[in-house]
DNA sequence: CTGTTAGCGCATTCAT
DNA sequence: ATGAATGCGCTAACAG
């Protein structure tokens, strides 16, 4: 701790508010009526001694921590970052606070993450992304209060949020269509690699099942697997140039693989969207940004983050939380031109 | 704290051990010698038992939190992101856990934070820019190990770790120079907007610096102001453009203004680098997958996190941090052309 | 090297 | 409504 502390107690308060700790403690937890000036002279007391009650003698006596543990798979990527500042807003007023562990994607890691904030005592966890089985995941709700972001599990619905992925992908996809293109790649992600690669799976299905519906065969040729990472989609482009397959525009499973995209599409000359149109995924904050502007499914992730606090407050408290379900939205920006 | 706890202690473990609860603490924290028979018994105890040790009353029996506060100004911008990644690493294998807070670049919002993570009993404090004062920094200083990151602050530079802004900006303006530019239009950010504004002040200074001693007077027509976000670069060119001075180049204080500036740039039909260059600073991830890639001073987070995490420990365990310098290095990308 | 004894600062009974 | 007493689980002297 800190070196020369405010050694103040309640004691000292109580002493100089000339009450017993007891009610110091009622006041300051609101958990008892209090006589107005006994109170006054409380908090009072507490002013003028710049008291600051110990949080650990607190949770030790109390058995709670005022903490949700919030484990993510990548600090630092776009989308994840919204949704921490959705967490941050969600529990703003709450008393509680959030703690985070990062699981990188690596499964050891992610495990030690958990138990880490699992001996921090957390009183609600918020599990967003991540690799683990739904099996484990039921074995942690039950002794925690859970919320899992970004995941669909269908054995436990009421702990989930995430945003319908089929119809995101779908409405890109279909937007394509309508601007007039029938050849359109789609760069996925490969299983096993990064993020509930439930996500990106059904992004892909989205995708097929919007050129099935207007008529057109997927061509597997046409679709390349990259990581989520920007230097993927620079590599699933040259793949798909490699393959020789011709096609007007690619559908990109997140953001970042299209800027990386892009880039290849710029350095070969080809020129967007003139040549190729290119729709991403996530709505990434940069996205807007991209030149030129790119056409996205938005993934309103801080929304999200906001729900998942709300959530996890709801069932601390005992309430069952209301999971609002999310949409994709498609934001249309210059990315995308109209095939003759 | 989670429902139904391992309500597991120390007792249970040195009952199944046959010690004593104080064996058990001594091996649990390396503390003091304990016969290898004895030590053994307690560890399979442990992990028979799958005990876990309340970190709460340990906090509050050893004075010690083992946690270390980090405040920020804006958790998921770029920048910021490499620095907390940095930390994240740096502290990786140190029994110290970070634990977050955010600024939002309001002195209220700041302070209050700031009060927060002191009221979590943290061991030490990493500040990541901010507005603070020299002197509220001083009096954090007295009671609370503590490194101020990204700040230069002259009275207490055995707290900072900062990169040479001067230099950088400096740097690039030069290599702008060499590369045959003359008027070349730099976007600073107005003091007392974000970021410890010396920051971008000393950036803009290294880039009137450059042009001295090429033997070019500074045009404030050339100077504009913006926010430090990507918007703001877009109205940046807006404004220069207004002006009516010609340039050829343009250095931005740092990438998401340059971002902006590329985007109002490709509205506008100016080519990059045909018709104008484009030079950063911080060399956000993304930086490299502009089109076209953005030359930009590379700032190197997450070292700078890393030796953050680093410094802090050792100022806990009362040693003298050494502190790292900093330089930016120019990353030279495609956003520059040669001026006949 | 090891067991015993006191707290750490607060919340929460239980009396009154 | 309020004070006294007890314990949360662990660490750190203190003795031996």
């Amino acid at each position: 701790m800190s070196n020369r502390e405010n050694k103040i107690t309640i004691l000292d308060i109580a002493e100089k508010a000339q009450v017993s700790p007891s009610t110091v403690s009622r006041v300051l937890r609101n958990s008892a009526g209090v006589a107005a000036k006994k109170r006054d002279a409380v908090l009072q007391a507490v002013d003028e001694l710049n008291y600051r009650p110990n949080i650990f003698a607190q949770s030790l006596a109390s058995g709670q921590s005022m903490t949700i543990g919030v484990l993510t798979q990548n600090f630092g990527s776009p989308f994840y970052d919204g949704i921490l500042q959705g967490i941050l807003q969600g529990l703003e007023h709450s008393n509680y606070w959030p703690i985070f562990a990062d699981g990188r994607w690596q499964p050891t890691v992610e495990e030690q993450s958990l138990t880490l904030l699992l001996d921090r005592r957390v009183d609600g966890l918020i599990i967003v992304g991540g690799q683990f089985d739904e099996a484990a995941l039921q074995k942690v709700a039950a002794e925690t209060p859970l919320i899992v972001v970004g995941r669909e599990l269908p054995t436990m619905p009421d702990h989930c949020l995430y945003l319908d992925n089929f119809q995101g992908a779908y409405q890109a996809t279909k937007y394509l269509l309508d601007m007039g293109h029938r050849r359109i790649a789609h760069i996925t992600a490969a299983v096993g690699y990064q993020k509930s690669v439930d996500d990106v799976f059904r992004r892909r299905a989205g995708y097929e099942q919007a050129l099935r519906d207007a008529g057109l065969e997927p061509d597997p040729q046409l679709v390349v697997e990259g990581d989520l990472q920007q230097q993927s989609g620079v590599l699933a482009v040259e793949m798909l140039l490699a393959r020789g397959r011709s096609f007007s525009a690619i559908f990109a499973a997140n953001d970042q693989m299209a800027l990386g995209a892009r880039l290849a599409l710029y350095r070969r000359g080809i020129r967007v969207p003139d040549d190729v149109s290119l729709v991403g995924f996530d709505n990434m904050p940069s996205a807007a940004y991209m030149v030129p502007p790119l056409t996205t499914a938005h993934q309103p992730a801080v929304p999200m983050g906001e729900a998942a606090a709300r959530a996890i407050l709801a069932m601390i408290n005992g309430r069952i939380p209301d999971l609002p379900r999310f949409e994709a939205e498609l934001v249309i920006r210059e990315s995308v031109s109209r095939q003759r």
